[in-house]
DNA sequence: TATAGCAATATTGTATACATTTATGATAAT
DNA sequence: ATTATCATAAATGTATACAATATTGCTATA
């Protein structure tokens, strides 16, 4: 992506995930322009870019509205995620290197560490370390496929609304889970690593499905 | 998409798939102007679909370039796939409708005429009714999430070269795998159904491999 | 001869004017 | 009052001119 339309995307991306856009407004090209301060072709590169990444819907001769999710939706992309990254990390068990198990002790000791301190937990750097844990898994299994799947049902705002209603004692079970998947990479037993990732992932999504059961988008 | 836009989307689709652009292929801008005869900003917009249905990949400041595939990469693709819709037909013998049966049956009994015909077998018909098979499938299975991601991995250049290295011996398995489906899904039997659309991709999948494996892409 | 630097050229990125289509709202007929 | 029709406006679709960037190939120098 050019320079003007990254500034773009990254604008209009921003004004969907803090509400500024809700689900269902039409994003108009003229508006974009103003608030963006480029023109319309890279206003209309980042609304394409922004399809292909669901954060909007196109319709022809009608222009881009912001993309609506259902609680279904939300709960396919969940289960479907489960799947992916329990395959991810079986694959993982038998390519990882040294190193990147290396890694992954650190981005654990790096959580458990905010975790140990007082005060309210801080979610930002759990949702940072926590992507840099997924993304070295991705990485180690090693498949363009399951990459490039992963990377496009991942919703970042999904994963950010789930993570910022944990309690200090989820974001310990996480990690906990996380420092498992490091165990059984180690012993270089997929199964197991599968396993508990996707007992990580359900939790996501049954914490998901709890708080938002009785609001529906 | 527009009439311009999808114009050019179909001349440059079609040049890749035979073969006019092989992988690798810088496609510029402006021969794309000449040939689709249509101005830039609708070949830009079908180069940006063409690269998120993955005909193509994007470099920035550099252009397009037509997508190279692996073998490697098929195999996943077709591993994946595997999953995919074996999920899809678990839910969908839970949701399917029997006009949707019905219309499996249809497509089913269709195959099978073009089969028992003389003369070297249709691979065209089976193409066409094989993807309208699987496309009441995915929407019987009610997951826009699984629709979205198997609509983007199974690439129909793919799916055409390997039915077309098919023996008739082989379209009939294919077609007797459908049936085997049918009769799970009217048994509401969705293990059985999974357990048949695994067999039916990983098939595919070994044909595939089998053929290409001594080229390498 | 090999390589570094630079100029020329080609290609992509951006802005904007024009064309086409769709949405809006006023007016008139039933 | 309601609906159909049409004019107007506003939005998207398309074309093209201009700007920034990357590639290419030449020349000068070591």
């Amino acid at each position: 992506m050019s320079k003007a339309t990254e500034k773009a995307y990254t604008i209009i991306r921003e004004n969907i995930l803090n509400g500024g856009y809700p689900p269902g407004t039409h994003l108009k090209e003229g508006e974009l322009v103003e608030k963006c301060g480029v023109s319309r072709t890279p206003v209309r590169d980042a609304l394409r870019q922004l399809a292909t990444d669901r954060y909007v819907v196109t319709h022809r001769n009608q222009g881009v509205f912001v993309n609506q999710w259902t609680v279904d939706d939300i709960k396919d992309i969940f289960e479907l995620r489960s799947i992916l990254e329990s395959i991810v990390v079986e694959r993982a068990a038998i390519h990882i290197s040294s190193d990147d198990v290396a890694n992954l002790k650190a981005i654990h000791l790096k959580i458990q560490t905010m975790l140990d301190q007082n005060g309210p937990p801080k979610v930002e750097v759990f949702l940072v370390e926590n992507k840099a844990f997924h993304q070295i898994l991705i990485s180690a299994a090693n498949s363009r496929t399951l990459a490039d799947t992963l990377a496009q049902i991942v919703q970042p705002p999904l994963i950010a609304q789930t993570a910022r209603q944990y309690t200090r004692q989820e974001l310990q079970r996480s990690n906990d889970h996380h420092l498992d998947i490091i165990n059984a990479l180690e012993a270089k037993d997929g199964a197991w690593a599968a396993s508990v990732m996707k007992t990580h992932i359900i939790s996501a999504q049954r914490k998901f499905v709890n708080t938002y059961k009785d609001e529906e988008t």
